[in-house]
DNA sequence: TCAATTGACATACGCGGCGTATGCCATTAT
DNA sequence: ATAATGGCATACGCCGCGTATGTCAATTGA
């Protein structure tokens, strides 16, 4: 029988291996998944993960990188089922702070992530979300539909309040309620964007 | 001579832990700090940090405390000095931003907190900042000042939005600029609080 | 077809950091 | 003055990380 050609074979080890510490990281955090644990898991060791990603943080630069495709699909999708880019808009960040809440991306993105890779802005073309954030301000901005203003920081500041906004909903007595209320409060402060001829 | 009262030198030798911690903390970040190096640093050994601490999360907890007093300090004195309650819970937003600015409060705070203790908005009476501005938010919602909305929720999101504010500063090319445009850039987000018979 | 070489991955080793168990000495209590 | 408390140091073992080394299959070239 004719063995898989190698090239395939290295991708499925990258992939296990991405696979396997993703879930570690998201279940018990970077710092105490066990580089051994994990490995071991997806029938490797360690040797393998040196091998291929250099160190321990340098897997984690991977997953992140996963992760963040996965995300950068989902808001797409949802921004493209919207009337108006105004609406796609206001329904991306809503968006966002529904994909926040999942366990997987709060623990690894944004709990883990600045802790191991420092600040989130200067990952390595990763700040995906934020880019694309950005750049549907500047179109807004363009057809008037904003007021004039820095598109960048402007979307620093929403993918902030969308995760903070998350770990309030996370651990809320009633998520459901504490979901309603931040998208009425994210809703509100994102009006504040509009100019006045836009306004209601 | 009379030695010191034994309560004074157990103070002495908790503050000695704490301030050391915290400058290791700030300096290497909380994973790459090590308690032997820096209870040595200050005189000590590891054996009185598990005893007043615990472990290392424990004293981490005790200077995120210390950090957080200080916080709330200064950012009573800044909404203390404001002509109007709106104008002082602008300023404090502000403030909050270039205290976030501070590498030592960028560093132990905002993104080793989240990563070591998990959901800051969880931290035991450590999460003062959003009770502080929910409480605020609530009198300017008495006063008729800005609209009917959940405090709390809307609390966390500012804190996000400030947090995330002050990582882009950090690295802009040019930070005084980009402190400008993300003042700016707040401000009028935080006008889309505002009642329609305050709204300029 | 058969070396020779590359490279994917495992194994083996050492180091450093953490947590715990234990011990010592000074202060306080009786 | 002796007992008892407790603050802090010392000593030990474990585990996780990183590196150096080894092995074997797959490719390459004559």
């Amino acid at each position: 029988m004719a063995h898989r050609p190698r090239a395939e074979m290295i991708a499925e080890t990258r992939a296990k291996l991405v696979s396997a510490a993703r879930a570690a990281f998201g279940k018990v955090g970077y710092a105490e998944a066990s580089m051994d644990d994990f490995t071991a898991g997806a029938g490797l060791t360690r040797g393998a993960l040196y091998h291929h990603f250099g160190d321990k943080k340098g897997l984690f630069r991977a997953v992140l990188g996963e992760i963040n495709s996965e995300m950068i699909v989902r808001l797409n999708e949802v921004s493209r089922k919207a009337p108006t880019r105004w609406q796609g808009f206001v329904d991306e960040c809503v968006a966002y702070v529904e994909m926040a809440l999942e366990p997987e991306i709060q623990r690894i993105v944004l709990c883990d992530g600045p802790a191991v890779l420092g600040d989130p802005t200067q990952w390595p073309g990763q700040d995906d979300c934020i880019r694309v954030m950005s750049r549907n301000l500047q179109k807004l901005m363009d057809e008037g539909t904003i007021i004039e203003i820095d598109p960048v920081a402007v979307a620093h500041q929403i993918n902030g309040a969308t995760l903070y906004a998350s770990f309030f909903i996370a651990n809320a007595a009633d998520p459901r309620e504490a979901s309603r209320k931040s998208v009425e409060a994210l809703k509100l402060m994102l009006g504040g964007l509009l100019s006045k001829s836009e306004a209601h």
